[in-house]
DNA sequence: GTCACTTGTTACCGAACGGTCACACCCATG
DNA sequence: CATGGGTGTGACCGTTCGGTAACAAGTGAC
């Protein structure tokens, strides 16, 4: 299957108390990051690197500078830590959002435009696509316990979007707003052969047109 | 992780010979299908089902009605496999384009009609989404085989239906082509909390304003 | 110092996986 | 009947994986 073995090689060569760069450095070095939020935030970065099904509990436990027992007395299982990641991501989806309501308050027109904009940066920084859309993917077992949180996730992001196409003002916000939601959906997957500029200039501008078409003007 | 597992009993209890259905049963019982298009019809449904990663050789080549061995004797590795079954989809999608040209010969506006509920059928009855897309998420390793199959379908589709597009006489045929892809891709991908009407109805709604905004009146 | 708590380390288990081997079998062709 | 190619069967190998057990080491509060 050619999986790609990042596993490989735990020990860093030197068989000398090496490198500790972070731990059992109180308050020294690097801000002293609890063992359990190094894991978090490296198995965020791994599994969207190699998928879920691509990297192992080992090589999480290893990249975060710790080991498998301490990710398991954290977290009962892999799906546990998985269910954490998508949580993670949900929350920095909020925070954009709370972004974006700070610098356009009350106005719902120039929200939008903002939301496009961001979403479009985010899709030409990030080429990997959505993590929680590509969990869905990924995990086809319909008992997995992501399952919940991306619903959760889908639902409180399409209740958003409608919210706000609301308060601009335009007919059917329900249908501009899955509108706009299919349009990201398919820029956060189709990272290929999207035409020459990608699919992060293709998803602005077919907002851009999808606003226009349903009369609003983006500020 | 909880894996689903469809491999367990492989043998079906009796131990005496069993119901051999299909096999060493030349022209009699069911049209005498050969191995190697077993495997592959079976292959396409298994990852459909369960993922690529989520199904193993053995589990397929008994789903099929045969073995690792033969399995391997036709492919020489789980990739090949792989790689047959998209191309498969990806000629099935070609005898899509195929039909609508017959059914609508010369006129382009039709066709594009044709192709969006063509497509919105399609959603409703596979809720799987598109497996081309499907595995380009699942297979992160960038030197998988399957990665070339995965482009040049895409180069093919997205040639396709600019083209038809440019000949409905609208003007920038390429934007509007890549939001329909984009719009086709997103609906594929969220099955999930797309409003109460689902991805189908909620792609079909989004493909038809989008034309009217470009001008192109659906016949 | 002592105690409780969190981490680190190592080894291990059972299962599933991709892939191979050797051998028996069937069946059509000659 | 003999032969040969495609097929079925079961065992096997090496690896990786998720998860656990047992024990040592560090750390902060009292």
């Amino acid at each position: 299957m050619s999986i790609a073995v990042v596993n490989k090689n735990a020990k860093r060569g030197s068989t000398v108390k090496p490198d500790r760069e972070s731990t059992s450095t109180p308050g020294s070095s690097s801000t002293k990051v609890a063992p359990r939020d190094r894991i978090v935030t490296t198995a965020c970065e791994l599994f969207r690197q190699h998928g879920i099904r691509g990297i192992g509990v080992d090589a999480i436990a290893e990249a975060a500078s710790t080991n498998k027992m301490t990710l398991y007395r954290h977290f009962g299982s892999k799906d546990d830590l998985v269910c954490e990641t998508l949580r993670v991501n949900s929350e920095k989806s909020g925070a954009m959002w709370a972004d974006i309501e700070t610098r356009f308050p009350d106005d719902a027109k120039a929200q939008l435009g903002a939301w496009v904009t961001a979403l479009s940066d985010c899709l030409q920084r990030e080429p990997s696509g959505c993590d929680i859309a590509n969990a869905a993917v990924e995990l086809k077992e319909a008992d997995h316990p992501a399952h919940a949180v991306i619903e959760n996730f889908k639902i409180l992001q399409r209740g958003k979007l409608t919210d706000l196409c609301r308060r601009t003002g335009t007919q059917e916000p329900e249908t501009l707003a899955d509108t706009l939601l299919l349009l990201l959906e398919g820029a956060r997957v189709s990272r290929q052969a999207s035409g020459l500029e990608g699919p992060a200039q293709c998803f602005q501008r077919a907002c851009r047109n999808t606003l226009t078409a349903f009369g609003v003007s983006t500020a």
